[in-house]
DNA sequence: CCTACCGATCGGTAGG
DNA sequence: CCTACCGATCGGTAGG
């Protein structure tokens, strides 16, 4: 995904390619990444605005002008680490989906389908993209916020027609966008408080959500 | 509450106290209350990192330096904002308890009343105090955490008897323990999306929760 | 509580 | 992507 595709008409500046001065030959996408990737780690532990571009910078191993190279301003970085995680989510979301055949399954089971992909989302080995993308909100501009909720609304769009089927059966009696609303509350805070070191599995949490929501056992 | 003591051995260092310069006569307790405020909607807008004790000061009317010959730092500030919020709903909710009679209530309707209690702090008129409580608390020291953890389990006390009550009644079909994390999550998200000039209502919120966690019907 | 101030740090940039 | 740097802002303090 994203490689950079080769560029047969660009004049070559140096004969055959730039020099590889050490083992990790470094190019631009890795680079970019790498701040993102640190960037991600960072906003999630200390906050947007307790993070400095140096401490971002220093965890990709640059200088603390070069940021700026990949990026206009500190802002577009965070905004980078929410799209990519966003979008990110919505992908595997869907491969979870089609993997499991989740039309064929009964609501409930769809339910726990998504209900277990959004704590791995949230919570599981390298999941710092999508918690910054919600506590950090705050820092985008409208117009960033705009494209992430457009984001969020294809995420979101999985669940609609779950709901609706539970509660047209009976098994979800509340408003279904205030259930909806509720529900994601109930996940999302599991970042707050939720150990991967200790306490429950992803499994557990997942079925305590089922059992919370609709009353179904494990 | 809070009005300062009357000092009766303290030498009056001009006759008949300080002169009074306007109609807006200040004490002690209203300035550092004012600080406490108008730092509690600040932070809550802005967050803790993003807000200045510049910022501050302004909002009470003062200048630069001058929070700090009322607080010690910035974080004994945020403190103060997070402990006087804390003690207030900890306070509120005994009221709540007490006037509503709830032990003679049924066990859906404790957990209503507790449910729309906790509305009621997290989103009724000046409730900034407990959102900066729940989303800034990555800014204070592991001793004020501790501090407020103790406030914390308190206000807790009072679900967890409901909560068992419910879950011997068949009516909550959860562990215990994490039904109680995910229903906290599921209230306190809605400081996130909430809007108290349209939308639902607090009963209405209140209504679709319980049948959200219990299938209570309103 | 104000005045005047300090050292540190911040996001960002020019030029290479 | 580094070097060298800038203006702005920050939390906090001394002295009154």
């Amino acid at each position: 995904m994203h490689a950079a595709p080769a560029r047969p008409t660009a004049p070559a500046k140096r004969p055959r390619g730039r020099p590889r001065k050490t083992v990790d030959e470094r190019d631009d996408g890795n680079r970019r990444r790498a701040l993102i990737v640190g960037a991600a780690r960072l906003f999630r532990r200390k906050g947007f605005d307790g993070t400095s571009t140096r401490d971002i910078a220093a965890a990709a191993g640059m200088q603390s002008g070069s940021p700026f190279y990949h990026f206009r301003s500190k802002q577009a970085l965070l905004f980078a680490v929410m799209e990519e995680g966003m979008r990110h989510a919505v992908e595997r979301q869907r491969e979870a989906i089609a993997a499991a055949g989740m039309e064929q399954l009964p609501p409930p089971e769809q339910l726990r389908l998504l209900v277990r992909h959004h704590f791995q989302v949230l919570l599981g080995p390298g999941s710092d993209f999508i918690p910054v993308m919600l506590y950090e909100a705050r820092s985008v501009s409208p117009r960033q916020r705009t494209s992430l909720a457009q984001l969020q609304g294809e995420y979101e769009q999985a669940w609609i027609p779950v709901l609706e089927a539970l509660h047209a059966a009976g098994r979800l009696q509340a408003d279904v966008k205030l259930a909806r609303l509720l529900i994601f509350g109930a996940l999302n805070w599991s970042v707050q408080w939720f150990d991967r070191r200790k306490g429950a599995t992803l499994d557990e949490l997942t079925a305590a959500a089922l059992a919370l929501f609709i009353g179904e056992r494990a």
